[in-house]
Order: C-alpha cells, then sequence, then structure tokens
DNA sequence: TTGGAATGTCAACAAGGCTGACATAAAGTG
DNA sequence: CACTTTATGTCAGCCTTGTTGACATTCCAA
C-alpha cells in the first residue's frame, strides 16, 4: 500500500491523487452522496409505501416504453420472482399495463399509465431538482468530470444492458 | 421543462449541460456506477454470509476506533436495534470488541479485533482497486470534479455525522 | 433521591433480495 | 408432428436489513 504514491505518477499531473487517504475519501463521498441522491424520492415513496424497487421499475420502464419483462431484468440485475413481486403491485395499482408481444405473444411489454407517468414524474423532478443543484454548485468542468469518473466506475459486466436500452419493440 | 436551458447559463461556460436530458444520465451513471463500486466488496461479503450491512459497520469502526454505537447510528443513519442486530454478530463471531465506556458506562466504544481489520482490509482493497482503476483512467482534473459534485449532492442534513467522525473517547 | 434522558438489548414485523420448483404458452427445430 | 427451448408467472421458503415497541441500565440534574 505504500506504493500507491508511485502509481499516481502515471497521470502526471497531481503526484498525490491515488493515495489510500484520497481512495477512502472518495469511498465515503460515494456512501454518503447516494443515500443523498436517493433521500428524496425514498421519502416520496415511503409515503406511498412503495420502496426503491418500485422507483427503479418506473424509472426504467417511463425510459424505455414497451420494454419486455427480460430486458427489466437485465437492466436491474435482480431475479424475475423480485421483479415480479414489485411488477405485480404496479399492475394491479393501475402505474403500470403490460400488454402481450404482436410479434412474440409470450413476451410482455410494459408502458407507464397515466397515473404511472404523474408518478414517475414527481419522482424525477426531486431527484433532478437535487442533481441540477449539485451541478450548478460545482460548475460544467466538475460535472464532466463526475461523469468520466462514475462511467469508468460502472461494472464492464453490467454496462451491455445500460445500453442496448434503446431497443423497443411492442 | 423547456426552461432548463436558460437556468443553465447561470454557470456561463456551458449552456447545455443542465438540461433534463443530461441530468438523466447523470441520474443513471450514479445508479449504475454505485452498483459497480459495491459489486466487489458485496462478493467477498456473501462468501461469508454477511451483507452491505456489516460493510460498513466494519468501515467506520477501522476509520474511527473507539466510536460509540450512538455515534455509529448517527454516521450510518439507522435504526439502534438495526445496526445492533450487525454489531452482535460481529463481536460473537469475534469481529469487533466492544469495551463498557470508563468515564460513561451506558457507552459501548467499539475497536476491531486483528480478524476484524483481516476483513476490513480485504473489503477495502477491493474497493480501494476498483476506485484506483476508475480513477486512473479518469485523471486528476475528473477525480476532483467527481468529489466537488459528489459533496454538493450529500444531504447537508446528514453531513454533520461525516464530519465528526474524529471523535474517539476510549 | 428520584425522575427523566441517554444508551443499549431483545422481540416481532415488513420489504425486497435470493433459490428452487413448477406451470403455461409460444417459438423454434429435427 | 413431437420435442426442446424461451419468456413469463407463481408458490414456497429463506436471508438481510430496515422498522417500531418494550424494557433494562446508567447517568445526571432538580
Amino acid at each position: 500500500m505504500a506504493d500507491g504514491r508511485s502509481t499516481a505518477a502515471v497521470s502526471g499531473e497531481n503526484l498525490l491523487f491515488l493515495t489510500d487517504e484520497q481512495l477512502r475519501q472518495g469511498i465515503e463521498a460515494m456512501f454518503f452522496a447516494y443515500r443523498g441522491f436517493t433521500a428524496d424520492p425514498d421519502r416520496i415513496l415511503s409515503d406511498l409505501a412503495y420502496g426503491r424497487a418500485h422507483h427503479r421499475a418506473v424509472h426504467f420502464i417511463n425510459r424505455a416504453p414497451g420494454t419486455t419483462v427480460n430486458n427489466l431484468l437485465n437492466i436491474l440485475g435482480v431475479t424475475k420472482q423480485s421483479l415480479n413481486r414489485v411488477l405485480r403491485r404496479l399492475i394491479s395499482d393501475g402505474l403500470v399495463e403490460s400488454r402481450v408481444g404482436k410479434s412474440d405473444k409470450r413476451e410482455r411489454h410494459l408502458f407507464l399509465t397515466e397515473n404511472g407517468r404523474m408518478l414517475e414524474r414527481r419522482l424525477s423532478d426531486a431527484q433532478r431538482a437535487r442533481m441540477r443543484t449539485a451541478f450548478r454548485e460545482a460548475g460544467p468542468d466538475a460535472v464532466a468530470g463526475f461523469r468520466t469518473v462514475l462511467e469508468a466506475m460502472i461494472d464492464n459486466e453490467m454496462q451491455q444492458p445500460y445500453i442496448k436500452l434503446k431497443e423497443n419493440g411492442a
């Protein structure tokens, strides 16, 4: 661990930025920031007796309307049993609609209903507001760096569904 | 929502960086990056039948040896009952030692045992390795921006315990 | 000295992960 | 056509980790 300094020299510009202390600060910042990041939606959700799992489903259905259950499974990285529990409730509460696929009738294509879109809007408005404030405080250069580091931190195994998100075959 | 552009003008430099689309990308990057961030420790923990809650406890006890249960509670933002369950197991497994406070016998001061330090090392090595790779790929300027944005995103209500972490009164 | 505040423990419940097993319907293949 | 594979849903049961309620201990101040 004493060689943190020498490895940092790869970048050349700042010899100190890869010490274990710097990394630990990054790790803790990530922990506390993620909590802040989810705090506002969490408050809204708990009033409705929903959890983060519902938020994630609603978010990605909104982003890719008509996505199949299987595609959502890959994006979220949970089991179908776990997702199914969440979807069942969202459907019975009238926030999500499930349509049998036209070309492949085994598939279910998922859409937000009007009420679903309203909830999604409430949640994402809250989350965007916090992100907007943080971005504005930090400035455009910091935002670019933020994005660059986050992208480098994303698991390569898991990056495919993130990209595959465009597909939409209702 | 059409006024995203005008609010972005506050920063002056990049008129586009606060559109809803940019914010949405930031939100999703945060979601996927956090998953990557926890993936390596999660794998180690699941072999030991521990969860993230154990990781968090071990991390902050290592960072502030002798911290009290109450202080840890404030840092982690969970109920004392929830933390207690985790601590009980860590103590009975011989990873954490709980010493009754000298001046105030109601308090318990927490320390990692030798085995506890070994686990902490394994977990933080894995997490640091990923963060180091991401930092190195992104470069020092991006890292600075990353830190700036995360700090701006941390809930102000929750920032105090993060700072209070220094105290140590065994 | 006594009552309230602080601290920590035990019990029970819920959300949301997980695995395993199984059913159904549709699609694809020999 | 028979057989296999794929997509989805469901039931049962487990675990972790949140929650609230009840309670014991300790400290301190009126």
